[in-house]
DNA sequence: ATATCTGCAAAGACTTTGCAACCTT
DNA sequence: AAGGTTGCAAAGTCTTTGCAGATAT
């Protein structure tokens, strides 16, 4: 077994800033990339392509592996969706629709998570960014710990 | 470019400290253990694996690949080195310039890294957690932009 | 003396790509 | 009709793991 546990934590942003007046080559509307961008509408958070295609698939849609990969690249080329990484490394991706920045408290025994809000951090960010003379900053914060239910088990174990 | 893979159970977040009653067990000092030590001492950035595998190579030691992705993630483990990713998903690892918890500011572009400190982040990362009566927590915190160098590069495309 | 570590090679997992058939424009 | 798209499968890359022999303590 290797692609195991997968406890996301650290997230690296991909590489281009989406492009103001992006070239890109207009694609064709094909029921496959219809699919893809409705999947996308109804997922809040980050998914893999391999985790969309597995959607997917259980939608009754059938749009292959292959194809997932190529369509969710080309979204992401064009700005239409944001791409990160996560803890394994894998390529993730969401819908840019920027629905308001949180963070999460996440318990890392039964995966609970919490949605918490950050003013403190926002500012911090932004303030150590500047100092250090970096433009168009992004961050990404993740809190791991166990929530009281877990903490009690726990502890009479 | 042709780049792929992922990681299996890999080591998780670039800033967990070490459970304070989760002692290591100690490695035995070999030569391989070594040679990769003495090679991160002597790279001021990030290096995957593979590139490590290499620089040992040139260098006329002879550490196996296996034998280094398991010392790379020994060290990790330990909390001797940062672990992140690069924009191609590889894990990426360097020497903790910085002994205590700090995190990371990143050029998305040319990957420079910036180590920083968050006392802030670190009281308010604790408050959240206790509010909700977390315990054990970690918590992990990036922040990516556009370094001096590259901000001024694309100002000028 | 022995528990650990190393190397090699095979196995796994994600991602990309070649090519023929299909579908949008 | 023309050319971008899709599917399938093979190839590619990074990473992990089983096992036997070497090694540190």
């Amino acid at each position: 077994m290797s692609q195991g546990a997968t406890a996301g934590s650290s997230r690296v942003p991909a590489s281009a800033p989406a492009p103001a007046s992006a070239p890109g080559k207009e694609q064709r509307v094909t029921k496959q990339r219809l699919a893809v961008s409705a999947a996308l509408d109804d997922l809040a958070d980050f998914v893999s392509t391999q985790e969309l295609h597995r959607i997917l698939q259980e939608r009754g849609t059938t749009v292959s592996l292959a194809t997932s990969y190529r369509i969710l690249q080309s979204l992401a080329d064009d700005g239409l969706v944001d791409v990160l990484r996560n803890a394994d490394g894998e390529a993730v991706y969401r819908r840019c629709a920027v629905t308001g920045h949180h963070h999460h408290l996440l318990c890392r025994n039964c995966g609970k998570a919490v949605e918490v809000e950050a003013p403190a951090v926002e500012a911090w960010a932004a303030r150590i960014a500047q100092e250090h003379g970096f433009t168009a900053v992004e961050h990404t914060v993740e809190i791991f710990g166990l929530c009281p239910e877990c903490t009690a088990l726990k502890a009479g174990e």
